[in-house]
DNA sequence: CGGCATCCGGGAAGATACTG
DNA sequence: CAGTATCTTCCCGGATGCCG
């Protein structure tokens, strides 16, 4: 008769050989995938993640670095001098996470509950470009974006049926789209008129550029 | 001035716009996206879903098959008598999950933490075959294979380089294999020896079947 | 037995305050 | 700015019991 002792950390395990059951060892605790949304795009500092995950306190989120560090998903760097300052990044390994962000947006963004006008933040703005851009839509467009949210800039190409984001400077872009996400994401994916945004240069190239995006259909 | 009355629920969301956060709030919880997987091949009673997830307690299968369905993703149904059984099933919604599923087990099946001679459950063994199904290495085969586990029996079909598998009659089959999941993982993905199997019909057949498959790299 | 309610202990999440 | 310390609340998981 064989005893386990049931420790606790056997206890939060699921004891399945699946891979998905290991997944969510991994990245399945509360806040785990978004703090790895917010790391998608390039290393954040702690401040960054907060700032980006309003309601994940300082406590958890320590935990979860940890955690994510331990799994071998995210590593924690320090910046040479002068800046010297501690970021947090993926590993490679950990940005082949992506995948399993989309799949999740994708789906969710079917649910009848899905409220749109919650806060979002400039990287999932990003990463719901890459995930929700319809190449057939595109077809042969050839473009350049900025965005300016505040100190972060990004910028998205459009070009041979891809589309890119990344940060990086806004400089020769068409256009510089320089309004909060949620305000983006409303005429984006809510089909609203573009007046409202704060837009520098070519105004048609990002209204075209809206064209390339289409919400599914909600389910239920 | 607005002083929003912070509740258990709302203390529980993550206000956030993004899909992948709704996505979360909806199959986040512990447990919620196994018992989806437990769904993906068609409706389970109570009891077998809490045999296939040995460590999940009754009461708390209770509180995420209620959540569950109060989201859109379940649907509770009583089988027409003489049944007459209640049983839960997968919304059309809900079974679109199955990509949120295979990115996650494709993705941890890559981490050095991943522990491939834990339990296993049919169904995740009939899911591994769709996310790991190698294309390119089948080619033109074409082959019917059965799985009998216990009670349950799964049909398994490569044509066209494609792969399908189902609940249902492993009659018709080139070949039956009557092993644990445990051990036709170990073969399939382990590169174990066919010997150690139970194995009635074309054996050859499954030898062949098993070289569609392989576990990617170990990351880092 | 299937499904669900209830109670309890331990631990994780969350808010707040504090430290280097 | 980047975390720790502490405390409260709530969830998870186990056990028991009820009812059809």
């Amino acid at each position: 008769m064989k005893l386990e002792k049931v420790t606790s950390e056997s206890r939060r395990r699921y004891d399945d050989a699946c891979g998905t059951a290991h997944g969510l060892e991994l990245i399945g605790e509360r806040w785990a995938l978004l703090i790895v949304r917010e790391l998608m795009l390039g290393p954040r500092r702690f401040g960054d993640l907060r700032a980006s995950l309003p309601g994940l306190s300082a406590n958890v989120l320590t935990q979860r670095l940890e955690g994510l560090e331990a799994a071998g998903v995210v590593v924690r760097r320090r910046l040479p001098p002068p800046a010297s300052v501690q970021v947090y990044d993926l590993t490679d390994w950990g940005r082949e996470a992506e995948p399993v962000i989309s799949e999740l947006g994708r789906w969710a963004a079917r649910s009848p509950g899905h409220d749109p006008t919650l806060p979002l933040s400039p990287v999932s703005m990003m990463l719901s470009f890459r995930t929700m851009f319809d190449a057939g839509k595109a077809g042969d467009a050839r473009m350049t974006l900025g965005f300016r949210f505040g100190e972060e800039t990004f910028v998205v190409e459009v070009a041979d049926g891809a589309l890119t984001a990344r940060r990086g400077d806004t400089n020769g872009a068409d256009v510089v789209v320089a309004s909060p996400p949620e305000a983006v994401a409303a005429v984006v994916y809510g089909g609203g008129p573009v007046d409202g945004l704060a837009i520098e240069g070519r105004r048609a190239v990002f209204e075209r550029f809206a064209d390339f995006f289409e919400l599914p259909a909600k389910a239920g």
